[in-house]
Parts: structure tokens; sequence; C-alpha cells
RNA sequence: GCGAAAGUGGCGGAAUUGGUAUACGCGCUAGACUUAGGAUCUAGUCCCGAGAGAUCGGGUUGGGGGUUCGAGUCCCCUCUUUCGCACCA
């Protein structure tokens, strides 16, 4: 009579059926009914690089998304929950170098292996909406955006020093470097002078800063990461004349106040100045060959604070145009081409890198900040003076103090004569989306002998990647081998033409794609306002802390500017962002903990996990591990403890009939089952998954117990077992769906709806109730819930356990925490 | 160096507002059943001391101090770890 949990079959039985009865489809046209708005709900996680097999690492994000998803479904929302392929990059490439594999087709392959784990794991996606990167009904619309940027100058090509990865032969955009390395090889960065394809995001920059004030529902830590990555300073620019030159030289300060003080001015080695301000040099080939080192020292090592500082004089002058003084010009490695001007007026006494160097240096140091009181001999001035003292030596403004009200007049007295003005500057750069690589969108434009670069138009998209090309490893990028690609005609004159062999950054694949996947299917537009506007913005976005500022900053900026476009309501695409942790296991190779993946060789297969316990227990043990938010590690033993819970769940069912008919204590059953709704519920609400499986744990126990001891009726034991199942739903789908469909429920567990907790079930007549004394535990005594202060009082005094801790001593205060405890706070007796 | 988060049994962790610290699970120990299996079930399991025993006493949330009748939770100091930023003018 008793049938074994048979994870097999019940998981396949239950995805079939999902697949079949297309159970997570949404109607996308009919959202936004008229009486039930707040029933739509969009639900994405982000997505992922089709080049990697899923480990149950990754299962993190979609076991959370899915139990999420199923959680909306049963609480009554249309929740839709779109899955797409983020399928164009390199390791598609690579594949092809190294296996002789087509990169289209490697793609497919994984793409099909990879929906077969998604439905192994019985996630419900929406796969009607489901797009792909690589197919050209996706990406043509990324050269329409393209081209529309380029039409609006928000997409410009120029000539730049870039990031090169030598081994990933491309470029890299400034996101993509981390430590001055590839983000995705580890392979340090080179610098090289290219002529590059960028997004002017840094256009965007005060909206894309601004914007995160009002995003209530994203991790403080991301939000942090943005501001810091966009890296607003305030300040003012001030111009150097040189006079040998007969050139001004502006500098960004963010102390303009300081600029009496400025006694040399610092150039980047790679300052346009630098050549020509050495050009009379008795060592110029000296300096030159120095300009070449410090321009070959990888990123890393240059901006590295240990880096020793290096400078040479240029032996040329500038006026500082405040004193009037003639201050030395020099070029010095800790001076960073890329930032403000890419040049410095050096205030050492107010600057701790200017007072390192001019101390290296031998250069003059001078105050203009003095702290009160005691005089300053500015040669052994040991520590720059930051943010004290007030000014003297500098007529107009002595006397005053630091802070920005000071600043505020120096840069008002610079403008007033010409030489200075207020700027803002950033950190962030300039998109750089090119890639001199084949697996990626092609840039439409054209370079034509007598029109030059020519962008395609509209109705000539899609320019499609051509299948037959070679994949060799040679440096160079396929697509430029390849003749039938590259050689065409002319939009404008009809004239032979070159096409563009770039392809496009994947980050620009996925910095909209949210808005395709509710029009996935439309040929005549990227997709439909009317449908964005009543869906978006998405109202959870789940996913690892890895795109903090890559994926996240891009799509908030093309969110922006399809806004601008007119094409989209919304500025700020995702509402709300949860972020979940890692999971970390033990690396044999490292011999160290470390975060799962390929490389490092820790990775758990969730196939073979699956044949063996079920995907239901997967997704327990993923979701039991620990807070969503945090790194866990994975432990192979502990995930038996899920499946145990598992089959002890299907045992009781069994054991259901071994109910009385009539029992004692049906209402403390009761009572823990809506204790049990109360805190899963609660749980939900805050993503903390693992504490909502120990309360179904504990409701699982409770009801065995009850069994055992035949305490419960029939009645009552069932309905805290239906509870259990359709609480336990989002988090074990299959197991509960046979559970449920055993009992005799014809019903998916996806269309009852969520169970509600009686505030009056939960309610106690008689509590036990703790006795403290002094703030120490003595005792614990029965009372009426509604007893008050005297009669509890009264039976606290008659505990023959507290009486002998009150020995010698007399109660000074009683303190009644109703529903709770009693402290007695005692003196000695007089 | 700056900023943020976090330190709780052998391990993962729980304790939403200051109110029984260690829920739930892993592991471990003992026992039951057994076609002796890494299955299942039952009981025990924070530390120290006393007791044959049910029990009793004391201590414990990185360390130190404070507020409070009462602190894992609030405040101050300190140590450690993790993450982010870092020659950004």
């Amino acid at each position: 009579m008793s049938t074994p949990y048979d994870h097999k079959a019940v998981e396949a039985k239950w995805q079939d059926r999902w697949e079949k009865t297309r159970a997570a489809e949404v109607d996308l046209r009919h959202a936004g009914d008229s009486h039930s708005q707040d029933k739509y709900y969009m639900l994405m996680m982000f997505p992922y690089p089709s080049g990697d097999r899923l480990h149950v690492g990754h299962g993190r994000n979609y076991i959370l998304g899915d139990a999420l998803y199923r959680y909306l479904r049963m609480n009554g929302k249309r929740a839709l929950n779109p899955m797409g392929w983020d399928a164009f990059g390199l390791p598609a490439e690579n594949a092809a170098i190294q296996r002789g594999i087509h990169p289209n087709d490697w793609t497919l392959a994984n793409i099909k292996v990879m929906k077969e784990q998604f439905r192994r794991w019985g996630i419900l996606f929406d796969w009607s909406k489901e797009i792909a990167s690589c197919f050209p009904d996706y990406y043509r619309w990324n050269q329409w955006l393209f081209l529309h940027m380029l039409e609006k100058g928000i997409a410009y090509k120029k000539m730049a020093p870039v990031n090169w990865c030598p081994s990933c032969q491309t470029v890299l955009a400034n996101e993509q470097v981390v430590d001055g390395a590839c983000e995705r090889c580890g392979t340090p960065v080179i610098q090289r002078d290219l002529e590059q394809w960028f997004f002017r995001i840094t256009g965007y920059a005060d909206r894309l800063l601004e914007g995160l004030d009002g995003l209530e529902g994203w991790p403080e830590k991301v939000k942090v990461m943005q501001r810091n990555w966009i890296g607003r300073s305030e300040g003012g620019e001030v111009d150097f004349r040189l006079p040998a030159m007969e050139e001004t030289l502006t500098v960004f300060t963010t102390r303009p106040d300081t600029i009496h003080g400025a006694t040399f001015l610092v150039l980047a080695p790679e300052h346009p100045f630098a050549a020509r301000l050495i050009a009379g040099h008795p060592d110029r080939a000296g300096i030159e060959a120095w300009i070449e080192t410090v321009r070959n020292t990888p990123r890393i090592q240059r901006s590295a604070e240990e880096n020793p500082k290096e400078g040479r004089d240029t032996g040329a002058v500038a006026i500082n145009p405040a004193t009037g003084e003639e201050i030395p010009v020099w070029l010095a490695n800790y001076v960073l081409p890329e930032y403000g001007t890419g040049a410095i007026m050096a205030v050492p006494a107010h600057d701790a890198r200017d007072l390192a160097f001019a101390r290296q240096e031998g250069l003059p140091v001078r105050l203009v900040y003095h702290p009160e009181g005691e005089a300053i001999d500015p040669a052994s001035l040991a520590e720059p003076i930051l943010h004290e003292g007030v000014i003297r030596n500098a007529p107009p403004f002595d006397g005053l103090a630091d802070g920005a009200e000071t600043i505020g007049k120096f840069i008002d007295w610079m403008a007033a004569r010409g030489f200075g003005r207020r700027k803002v500057v950033y950190r962030l750069r300039d998109w750089l989306i090119s890639r001199q690589r084949y697996w990626g969108t092609p840039i439409p434009v054209v370079y034509c002998e007598t029109d030059g670069m020519v962008p395609l138009p509209d109705d000539q998209l899609p320019v499609e990647l051509p299948y037959d090309v070679e994949f060799t490893g040679r440096e160079g990028n396929p697509l430029s081998r390849s003749k039938s690609f590259v050689e065409t005609r002319c939009p404008k004159c009809g004239g032979p033409a070159r096409r563009e062999t770039d392809t496009m950054d994947t980050f620009v694949d996925s910095s909209w794609y949210y808005l395709r996947y509710l029009s996935p299917r439309d040929a005549t537009r990227m997709f439909d306002p009317e449908i964005a506007n009543r869906w978006m913005p998405v109202d959870q976005y789940i996913g690892g802390i890895e795109h903090a500022i890559l994926h996240l900053l891009y799509a908030r900026f093309i969110c922006k500017v399809l806004h601008d476009f007119g094409m989209v309501g919304i500025e700020e695409p995702f509402q709300n962002l949860f972020n979940q942790g890692m999971i970390t296991r033990f690396s044999d190779k490292s011999g160290r903990v470390e975060k799962m993946s390929k490389s490092r060789g820790n990775t758990v297969s969730p196939d073979e996990l699956i044949d063996e316990m079920g995907a239901d227990t997967e997704r327990v043990y993923t979701l039991f591990i620990g807070p969503p938010e945090k790194e866990a590690e994975w432990s192979d033993e502990a995930v038996s403890g899920a499946y145990r819970f598992l089959s002890r769940v299907w045992r009781l069912q069994e054991r259901l009939p071994e109910a009385p008919p009539t029992a004692p204590s049906d209402v403390e059953l009761e009572r823990d089952r809506h204790a049990t709704i109360q805190r899963v519920t609660q749980s939900f609400e805050r993503f903390s998954f693992n504490t909502a499986v120990a309360s179904l744990m504990e409701l699982s126990n409770s009801l065995a117990r009850a069994l055992e001891e035949k305490t419960a009726s029939r009645l009552c034991c069932e309905e805290a077992f239906y509870t259990l199942v359709q609480l336990l739903h989002p988090l074990a789908p299959h197991i509960t769906e046979e559970l449920w469909e055993r009992r005799g429920y014809t019903e998916s567990l996806l269309d009852t709806s969520w169970p509600r907790y009686d505030e009056a079930k939960l309610h106690r007549d008689r509590i036990s109730l703790v006795v403290q004394v002094d703030g120490k535990l003595r005792d614990r005594v029965e009372v009426d819930a509604t007893a008050g202060e005297t009669e509890v009082r009264a039976i606290v005094l008659a505990s023959p356990k507290v009486r002998e801790h009150l020995a010698g001593r007399e109660v000074a205060k009683a303190v009644l925490v109703p529903g709770r405890l009693m402290n007695l706070v005692t003196r000695k007796t007089a």
C-alpha cells in the first residue's frame, strides 16, 4: 500500500505537464485590464551567457526566481517570467577556434542543453517570449538603435588610447577591465591607440547618478558602486599661460582655493603638449624614451599605490595666474591622461601626492592655509594641510577658512579675470562598444571611397553575419577576411564600399532585452511602446553582484536613451534588484573554498544530483543553505537533509489515515498550522527562504508527532498536511503537485490561493510565562493569557523555585512583559 | 588609507520591534530494524562543575566598557574577516 518517494517519476511527470500546459505563458495584450493593474508583475533574472554549462551555483539565481514566481502566482499575480539567451560573445568564438565548431552551431547546441537543464530544475519560464541575441531578428534592433544613436551624436567614432586584451585579441570597455586585467580571461590589458566606436554615456552621467537616488528597491552596495564608477567631482578649471609655447594649459582641480600654493604644473606623459614642451630640451631623446616606458607600463602597475612616482622637468615654465610667478612644468607618471584635462596644478602644501613628489624632486612648497597660531616652515612640512587653517598670503582672501564657500569665491574671482571657471569632471569614460571579433552584432556602416563613412538606411537592416567564415585563431577579425561580407555597395552613390567589420560589445545586446521580451516577435519595430509602458519597469530583477557596474549601468543608460527617443516612458528599467550571493565550494586545485566555477574545478553538476536525489531536493537545499543575499558554501553531505525532509513529507501523506476521527489536541496543531502560514509568508516577503524551509520542517515535525501520539484528529491532520503542501510548493514544486493530485485535487497548486492565517487562531488561552529574578531565568509558570499583573505576581511568588531565590531578599519591583515574562528585581531585606 | 557589511555550538545558520540565545538542518553518539548498506526510525548533542539519576549550580553571541529591570540586538572603544573604492588632482 505504501509507495516509496520516486522523485524521478514524479519530476518527469510534472515537468512534462508544465511544458504541455505552457503553465507560465502570459498573454501580454491582456495586461493592464482596468480593474486589475496591480495583478501584473514582471520578474526577470539575469540573462545567462550561453557559453557555460550550468552548475548548482548558477541554480541559486533561477531557483530563487522560480520560488518567487510560484509564490506570486499563488498570490493571484499574473506574473511574467521570461528568459532569453545572451548568445554572442567570446566563448563561442574560442570554441570555434579550439574545436572547429561554428559559433552559431555551438551556441544553438548549448541553448538546447541549458533549456533542458532549466526544465529539469522545474523552472517555469514563459518560453513564448524567448529571445536570443544571435538571431538576426533580435540583433537587427541593435543595429537600428546604433544608427539612431549615431544620428543623434550619441554613437561616434574616434581615435583614442584604448584597452587591448592580447589574449582575446580585441579592445575592451573600461568596465571590462578589472584590476588592470581582462575581466574574462585575466590577461593584463595594454593600451593601444586605435580608432573605435563609442557610446556617449558620459553625456548621461548626471542623470545616471540622480536616477540612483530614486531606486529604493536596489541594494545600497550596488548604488555605491555605480556612484563611485561615475565618480563625479566638482571643482574648477584653471588656465596657465605657457609663454614659450604661446599656449594656454588648462588644469582641473577640486581645490581652486589653493591656487596661490601651486608651485609647479604636472602633465601626464601622454599629454598632447608633452612633445612640444621638450622639443628644445638637451635630453630630449632620453625623455622621449622615458615617456614611452610610462606609456607601456601596464595600468595595474601604474596606478598601484606603491608604484614610485617618476617625473621629468620639461625645462619650460608656466605663469601662475594668481601670483604672476613663473613655475616649472613637469611630466610625471602619477598624473593620468584620461582624467580631467590630463594635467594638474601641483599644490604640495595641500596635497599628499604633490608633497611627496615635491620632496622627491626638491620642488618648492608654499602654504596657502596656515594652522591657527603657529608659523610653519614650508621646508619642514611633513604632512599636507588638508582641511584646516585659514588663508594667509593670498591677498583678497586672507582670513578665509577652508570650505565650499571659499572655493566658490575663488572661482568667481578667477572667472572675473578670465582664467578660471566652474567645472564638473567624471571618472566615467564613454562606452567603447566595438570589438574586433566575429561573433557579435555587425556595426551597420560602410566605408565608401567617395562618401567616406556612410550609415546604412534602416531598410537595409539587418546586416547579417555571414556563416561561411574561417576560424583560425590568427590575429585579426575573421569577419574582415570574408570577402562576401566586406565587399558591398555604398547606399549613397552606389559605388564600391567596404563594410565595417567591427562588431558590438555583447553588453549592447543585454542593455535593452527586457523590452524585447514584451514584443519578442515584432518584425516592424524594436518593441511596442504601448505594451512596454504597461509592463515596465521590471518589478523584480534577480542576479549576481558581478554586473553591478557593467550590465546594470549600461541597461540604465540605454533605457534613458530610448526614453529620450520617445519610445518608453520610464527612465529606470529595474524597480527592485536582488543580488543573490555566490555559491562556493572547496577546490582541490587551490586547497581553498572558492566561487564555484568550471575553471576552478569545484563545480557540482545538477544532472547527477537530480538523478540521485531530485530537483526538489536541490531546490530545497539551495534555498535552505543560508540567507540568499550572502555567499554560501555548498556541502555535499548536507544536501541529504533536504532529501530526508521531502521523503518525510511524502510518508506523512501515507500516515494520514492513522489519525483518529477525534482527538484532544486539535487546537495545538491548528495553531501550529496558522503560525507556519504566518511565518512562511513573512519569510517569502523578505526573501528569507532559508527560514521558510525551517518553518516548514517544524510544521512537518509537529504533524509527525501528532500522528505518532494520536493527539490530533484526522481532519485536523489533513488540514495541516495540505497547508504544508501548499506552502512548500514554491520551493519543491514537483513533489507537492504530486501529493496534491493524489489527494484528488485536479487543479494545479499554482492556481490555488496562498493559505491565509487567522490571527485569532494564533492565540493561546494558557501561556507559559518565563520568570526571572534579577534578570536570571528561574522558572516558568502557566498563567491565563488574560491574567493581570497582580494575578501573575501572586502566581509567580507562589513558585517554590522563585521563593528559594528570594531568600533573604525582597521584591523591589516587578516588570511584566505580557505574554512573555515577569522579572522580579530584588534588594536585600532591611 | 577611505567607505560598507559581518563576527553566535564541531559546521551552515535562527532569534522582524531590547524580553526563554543556539530554532531548523548537517555532523557526531547511543539504540532499534535489517536481505548488516553511505537506507530508515528513535533518543541525545553549546561549554564547565556536582550527582547513579531525574536534576541542580555557574558561564557563553570576537574582546573591553556603558545604558537598561533586562542587551546577540542600542551606544563608545578595540580586534578580526569579507566586499567596494583607491596616485581621480
